[in-house]
DNA sequence: GATGAATGAGTTTTCATTCAT
DNA sequence: GATGAATGAAAACTCATTCAT
């Protein structure tokens, strides 16, 4: 069973990773056809996760959202569990992805965390209820809803911290940077910040928008705040 | 839970019944009775809702666990969602109070940052728990488990706020802080950057334990990052 | 949750072994009438497991057969399978008391099997039902529908037919019988001839009338077939 | 259901296809092709339904097991409950005639009966879980699981009685037997005998073996229980 | 006022069966 | 004719809540 979902999960998110290339001719209708249907699910599980949260979604509105079967849902995930799991799975690495890919488009340090805190402010302006539901039923786990969930996201975000860390570190050695702390808390205090305005934004999103200038965060990190 | 949280939380509760001055004895016996039994109530229920989860605990579980029949219980909270909303709202303005206690037993600025990082510390390692609890259910809710617990929980968490930007305010006011940014943006910063320590540590407490020394977090902030 | 089901199933057995005495007004009305609602489910459990066979009842069929609420029923057995053995145990010891009464009232020998016969007679022509019941679907079981059931039934069983192997045993010490098998073997032999004829008349009641005169029976056993 | 059992069984069921003659030739290809994979059908039926009871095998499984599409399976079997039917009254028809075999390979009429109970005692041993899922499921029922099942299950079972029947009723012609009972009594007498101790020997297979020696079992009609 | 027995709507999950391909 | 994806009725069981005592 946990081979079976191993390998729709690689399924399903090879294709989300797979570019416009001509790949896709190599799935059948058939295959398509699953893809979209299960991605449909997904959909739909998303919607009401989102505005009710998990415990407060029945299966058969999963089902009736999506217009399919309470049975056809059953084929493609084995229990409510395992649909939520896939659910958050997929979209911790679209996001880790895409804000992996902000760093990595350019060259310069200051402008790889400039690119990051912008990417960050989009994936959530976009996916806002998403965020809602992963801060509220999914984090700070083991004990959660859904255990087990944690690992496999824990390691994603670790990686990416690691990646951070490094832009850190590659500043310091070009003497960019000073030496101030370890560059993986480093990245962990960027995190942090950036989902702190992030957090100030979605509770008032008027009175606290989430600042055009990057700088406006990164400032708070690279200015020294105590007069010497 | 252990039996020194349980009496922690039950003298802070004592004094928030108490309110100001010595009108304790203006409760009546009745009254005073009420009070403890909902305290007990409360108490049980956040044992159970800590160890397992607010939609894995029924009411009879609560009741059982306090010692009053279900129907006391529904005498005193309207439904589940009620109690939840009281219980959480208490320990939050419990932890805020321990926090702006913390700030206001220093005068220097920068001993009082230090002080809250240590504050801070110190709540969470009572309370991994409960705070696991409040992150896993009631945290960016407003369309969570429990609507409009929030209200008044981001009400005290604002003040919270607004007297630790004062502190920034008279820091930079007196030249000990340069001024980098808006002070309750940095009220905030420094808030996540020590939730950042704390989160760190609840996954993997050996690998990264809480600082003893506040200012492994606070340099981040105070020594400047970039180089001039 | 175990002990409280044994807890139950004493209390409704000793009611059920109880005599006439004056025991019984030291049961509380509280406790009367949970026993009596507890007799009531279960024998809308009977009536309809008898009728359709354990897999095809439900339990909200039950419950509202016995007209109360599914939770209720759920309240005194804390699932199918329980309710089923409860159900399944008190028959068979209601059974095997009244046979074992049918051998202890006589005295002599003969007339001890003679009595047990007929009472066997009686006890399946009014309970025919359960028996089918009983036969279809918790004999021969280790594998079966509700494993463990078996453990309690075949106790009180082999109980019984140690009970008639003394019979045996005893006339053949008195010489009224010949010493052809183990007193054990008998007890199972006459047991079985009496099923066999009790199977013919369940199968064809008109054709295969269960024998008014035991002798039917018990001369298969008392003649010797074989010519010397 | 070991391998030695299904190669019985394959045995077995060809020659019911055969009929009696050459006949097979008459059987077109696709006609054969039929027929065994109806066969296999049953036999993965039979292995599953053993081995967990009918309610607890779904028609997927089975179909699963026998390497056909469930729609197949359908073609062959209307629905569950007439596979059923068709796998019991196979398997009845096959025991019934082997028992049939082993009274008609002996001339004398006490090694008939010898040869009959050796012979019961094979089958058994050879099959017990199909006879468990018998007894469990099929057995006493009418009302049953699978209602209907019986008739022709009886029907066949009655004509065994018959011939049994006769045996005793030649033995009493030819005064190797004294006339102690109606013979079709006798032969109900003589099969509940032996059930008594194949039950014996299901549940206790240690301590109560099946006799090797078939006179153990019929000393007990053989020699008159009572002293004259 | 306290109690806890009774309620029944609601949840997850299974599986026999159908029917378009 | 074979296939197996899709269906949805139905089952077991839970638990927040009420209300008669």
């Amino acid at each position: 069973m946990n081979k079976m979902n191993r390998e729709n999960r690689r399924r399903y998110l090879s294709k989300e990773a797979r570019g416009p290339g001509m790949e896709i001719k190599k799935l059948s209708r058939r295959e398509r056809d699953k893809l979209r249907q299960r991605q449909e699910m997904l959909d739909a599980a998303l919607d009401l996760f989102s505005e009710k949260g998990y415990h407060n979604v029945s299966m058969h509105e999963i089902a009736g959202k999506a217009e399919f079967a309470i049975g056809t849902l059953y084929k493609f995930f084995k229990n409510k569990e395992d649909l939520y799991k896939a659910l958050m799975l997929g979209l911790c690495e679209k996001f880790q992805s895409e804000l992996t890919g902000a760093i990595n488009e350019k060259q310069d340090e200051v402008e790889k965390l400039r690119s990051y805190i912008r990417a960050k402010g989009e994936v959530f302006r976009a996916n806002i209820s998403v965020i809602r539901l992963y801060f509220s039923e999914a984090h700070a786990s083991s004990f959660n809803v859904v255990s087990g969930l944690d690992f496999e996201i824990q390691k994603s975000r670790r990686e990416f911290f690691e990646s951070m860390a490094k832009v850190f570190a590659s500043g310091v050695e070009k003497k960019i940077f000073n030496n101030i702390a370890d560059p993986f808390l480093l990245a962990i205090a960027l995190d942090s910040l950036s989902n702190a305005f992030l957090d100030l934004w979605v509770e008032a999103p008027d009175k606290y928008p989430y600042p055009e200038d990057p700088d406006t965060i990164l400032n708070i990190l690279f200015k020294g705040l105590l007069v010497k």
